[in-house]
DNA sequence: GATCTTCATGACAATCATTCTCATTTAGAC
DNA sequence: GTCTAAATGAGAATGATTGTCATGAAGATC
């Protein structure tokens, strides 16, 4: 994996989207990030915007959850694998730990012969401001 | 949410799709269903069956995933709540309980003070046939 | 069985997130 | 400063899903 890595280029554009994500602690979609940027003057375009969020996700600086209605959200990543409780109306996040979720993962799959598990595990709810 | 349900009319391509879905046990996603129809010789239209099945998936017939790519992919149910282990190439599925993750996850939520939580759950992985 | 009301259907247009294309710009090496 | 490959921006293209609306058929009623 590490092998095939590029490290990219230093652009104007990817420092201030990658500014703009760690701005907000909570998840973002591409669109959410450019819209920001533009209204804080910037002239990103929106696939850069989409190419650097899905980059940045790609080498690890990221976390991605995909919304209840489909679409990409990116937040700063805490590094440590954990999984989050997301709030359905404003996005605000917190990082939950699962212990033994993992082990129960592995055992289940080996039971089963699958390889290469992955898995996809969030939790929305509606946050206290927003009840 | 009893209160609100309709029943639904028994038509032929609310038959058909049904069949459909439960002739395979792999998730499959609405386009799938309705090429798999129209092979079949059937005249269904796409929006019905992607009406269909969303009506299916509401009223707990159906069991839904979001396959890694977005996509909404349909199987057909058994009762009680469970997660699934799925084949990333082949749709395989094998329906897995994960004890004690209900419980952790509304210790958590309340700890946060969440309210409503629902949970995405699902795994991925490479079955023994594809590997 | 004929009639009627209402929901379901089908064909296609519309939407919307995301990706692609490609001409232009620019970071970083020399 | 020059050069070259990678990054960008604008807009077109894609593709899953949903909306629209005229037509068809379930199922209740007679």
């Amino acid at each position: 994996m590490t092998s095939t890595e590029r490290t990219p280029r230093n652009t104007r554009q990817r420092a201030e989207v990658r500014d703009a994500v760690a701005a907000n602690p909570a998840f973002a979609t591409s669109q959410t990030i450019h819209d920001r940027l533009r209204h804080e003057g910037s002239k990103v375009g929106l696939a850069t915007v989409y190419r650097t969020l899905q980059a940045m996700a790609a080498s690890g600086e990221l976390d991605t959850i995909r919304t209840p209605d489909g679409q990409i959200a990116y937040r700063t990543c805490t590094p440590g694998h954990h999984h989050h409780l997301v709030c359905r109306s404003c996005g605000r996040t917190v990082e939950i730990d699962l212990p033994g979720l993992e082990a129960t993962t592995r055992r289940i799959a080996g039971e089963y012969g699958f390889a290469e598990i992955d898995h996809e595990v969030e939790f929305f709810g509606t946050c206290s401001s927003c009840a």
